[in-house]
RNA sequence: CGCGGGGUGGAGCAGUCUGGUAGCUCGUCGGGCUCAUAACCCGGAGGUCGCUGGUUCAAAUCCAGCCCCCGCAACCA
């Protein structure tokens, strides 16, 4: 029996998953459950990364430590995972007692080969909120507070990614499919060729972390301990590599990712393994984002889709078909609500729904519920088996080479010709005169066939609908425990007793279920404390991306967000808000989105910079009244001194709207 | 010259690597059927495949240049 290791990223375990995050674990299992029904002996993992100074922070904004934070959100991840249906086998969390022999066991293995060194890390470090900023020492600012992080120095060590680059060039070379698709590849391909600089992989002002084996000043950051879970899931570093398991299931077969982790998995993970002397993983694919209508999904827009609504409102295989079939794997895709729905009714209830329902239908009215025998076929049973059997071989092979959407189609591809064949054939009609008993009892024998294929087809995709036409169909099992690969035309027994009719995807209101699903989805983006920890105020700097399908939220939830905690008037008397007139507006050069503002606050004339470029043009924004934060400490913004802030909402896009005055105001007059 | 994706009937997308009747879903218009979840089936209308030039017997597809949109990154005090 083959061996099948695919693996999910381990996802950062510092607030709730959306759509987005589910999609790279639903993916996986639609190829679990495939290569399950091809016999393989499967291994899937999925995970959560755990550790890192943004879970020890949510954590202390929380007044809890960061296990219980943990803990916490690990939680909500299992749920999910049991609400979509995910049969996974293996999940790693990187907290895992486990996890940390495996993490030394890289490490001595890499070390025995000098490619790990002590040296100095510097980078830029936010004093105030215990942050790394950037591993650049270009001046930056905190994107927490917002003041300039300092240049800082500290020993660390270092892993000698520079060694491997001709290594891995030759890797991606010698093994195209190695990352794909293939214009992921060309990006790392030309990543690589400008040259790798090593990379610190512990750190000293981190305490939450794997602890450095033989230096107890360093936890271990990041990649080297959050990659290595694919190794400590099954075994690595444990005396007897928990029975084998790992030299059975390592190398990993797939390892699906996000785009935006392609890095890491493709270059500094080979890497890792290539310096511990151990077989490479056979292929990381990296699919794209799911887009919300059009735009990026963001927790700071509030346009994050979430999971548990739809599969509540239309159920988990709704989503998961929607997702297979509407997105092309690889690129980005669109998620709307509408497009679910629609495809839902169409494909899902109206298409095969219904024709597991007029099929059964009429076996029960006609044939006394048994499933009866092909005794009179003709050309089109002849052409209809050619047909299904045709598609569930371009199934298949859609399916391997992950074209998801193209194996739905074919297999849509049935589902459209079975429902034609009942037109054509009438076995209504049929039934009228028992003298076509024969020609009546073969059509309904191929529509119940046909239905069958598809049962064992979809299970990937759809696995409650498949078990659901199976069990109406009166079958033994289930159609997870048919051999796919040997699935062929006249496996249903005749004289099976089959079942009753019930809808498999009851046909929806569009308009009513849409707004179901909003309703739900706003009562999870109300403050909820235990899950959205980590994206109310806790950034993903680019010294420290998180692991997960798809990215974190940016700094400042902007809306919805809950109401800031009270203040005093005194507190607000502290901020000076002044009317002031705009004198002259322009870009400032080689920026998208800053504004020079010459600004009559009254008493003076004052510059400032205005995020507001993308929505406003220079000569919009001359002469008109607009409010002065007048009393902020001026900051300077790619190297233009700003004197003050313009007051400015923001819509759910992101886009900036001044504040303004209907009545008359003098430029200078206060506002309190 | 920062990195990447994309521009194909009203909407959303395939097709581009491996040139050769432009395809799918939804929508729309007309018809058929009544077994079925007001579902199903047939037919029609609707596209100079972003623009320009080149290669070719032939270009959505290959080459060059240009325009526009969208992410990421850097600058939203």
């Amino acid at each position: 029996m083959a061996k099948f290791y695919l693996t999910t990223p381990l996802y950062y375990a510092n607030s709730r998953p959306h759509v987005g995050s589910a999609y790279t674990t639903l993916v996986c299992d639609a190829i679990a459950r495939y290569r399950r029904m091809c016999g393989d002996d499967v291994v899937f993992l999925t995970g959560t990364d755990e550790h890192g100074e943004n879970i020890e922070r949510a954590a202390a904004k929380q007044a809890i430590t960061p296990a219980q934070l943990v803990e916490r959100n690990r939680q909500v991840f299992l749920d999910l995972w049991k609400l979509l249906g995910i049969r996974y086998t293996h999940f790693i969390r990187t907290t895992d007692p486990a996890h940390v022999p495996a993490v030394h066991e890289l490490l001595t293995r890499a070390r025995d080969h000098s490619y790990v060194y002590k040296g100095s890390y510097q980078g830029r470090y936010c004093v105030h909120d215990n942050l790394y900023v950037s591993d650049s020492t270009d001046p930056i600012d905190c994107p927490t507070c917002g003041r300039p992080a300092e240049l800082m120095a500290e020993e660390n060590y270092f892993f000698k990614l520079s060694a491997f680059q001709d290594r891995l060039l030759d890797l991606y070379e010698k093994q195209p499919d190695f990352v794909q698709p293939d214009f992921r590849r060309n990006e790392v391909v030309s990543f690589v060729s400008a040259g790798l600089k090593d990379i610190s992989i512990s750190r000293r002002a981190i305490t939450w972390g794997v602890p450095w084996p033989d230096d107890p000043d360093h936890v271990f950051y990041v990649w080297y301990d959050a990659l290595s879970g694919y190794l400590s899931a099954i075994g690595f570093g444990q005396s007897e590599g928990r029975g084998g398991e790992f030299s059975r299931y390592w190398p990993a077969d797939v390892q699906m990712i996000g785009k935006e982790i392609l890095r890491f998995h493709a270059v500094y993970w080979p890497a890792f393994l290539m310096a511990a002397d151990l077989p490479l993983p056979r292929r990381i694919f990296a699919h794209g984002w799911l887009l919300f209508e059009q735009q990026k999904m963001s927790k700071s827009k509030g346009n994050v889709a979430y999971c548990e609504p739809i599969v509540k409102v239309i159920g988990a295989d709704a989503l998961r078909y929607y997702l297979l079939r509407d997105v092309v794997f690889g690129q980005d895709g669109n998620f709307s609500r509408d497009a679910l729905l629609t495809r839902y009714n169409s494909d899902l209830a109206n298409d095969l729904g219904n024709l597991a329902s007029r099929t059964v239908t009429m076996i029960n009215r006609y044939c006394g519920g048994l499933v009866p025998e092909a005794s009179a076929n003709g050309d089109l049973e002849a052409d209809l088996e050619m047909l299904a059997s045709e598609g569930v071989r371009s199934f298949r092979e859609g399916f391997e080479q992950f074209a998801f959407a193209r194996a739905i189609e074919a297999a849509w591809d049935i589902v459209s010709r079975v429902n034609q064949y009942l037109v054509e054939t009438q076995p209504w009609v049929l039934a009228a005169d028992p003298a076509n008993r024969g020609r009546l009892d073969s059509v309904l024998y191929a529509a119940a066939e046909s239905l069958r294929l598809l049962a064992v087809v979809l299970a990937p995709v759809v696995p409650e609908a498949a078990e659901k036409i199976w069990r109406q169909l009166g079958l033994e099992g289930s159609p997870e425990n048919t051999r796919i690969d040997q699935l062929a035309w006249g496996g249903l027994p005749a004289g099976t007793r089959i079942g009753r009719s019930e809808p498999v995807f009851p046909r929806l209101d569009k308009k009513e279920a849409i707004e179901r699903i909003e309703a739900m989805e706003n009562e999870i983006r109300q403050p909820a404390p235990a899950t959205e920890a980590g994206s109310a105020a806790a950034p993903t700097p680019a010294a420290t991306p998180a692991p997960a399908a798809a990215v974190p939220a940016p700094a400042a939830a902007a809306f919805p967000a809950a109401i800031a905690p009270r203040i005093s008037i005194e507190d607000f008397a502290k901020v000076d808000l002044r009317v002031g007139q705009v004198k002259s507006a322009e870009r400032v050069a080689g920026t998208d989105r800053l504004l020079k503002l010459i600004v009559d606050i009254g008493t003076e004339e004052r510059q400032l910079v205005a995020g507001i470029a993308a929505a406003y043009q220079p000569e919009q924004v001359v002469g008109r009244k607009v409010v002065i934060v007048a009393n902020l400490e001026p900051r300077k913004l790619r190297g233009v001194e700003s004197n003050g802030m313009v007051v400015a909402a923001t819509r759910p896009d992101g886009s900036p709207v001044l504040c303004t005055f209907l009545e008359d105001v003098p430029p200078g007059a206060r506002l309190k």
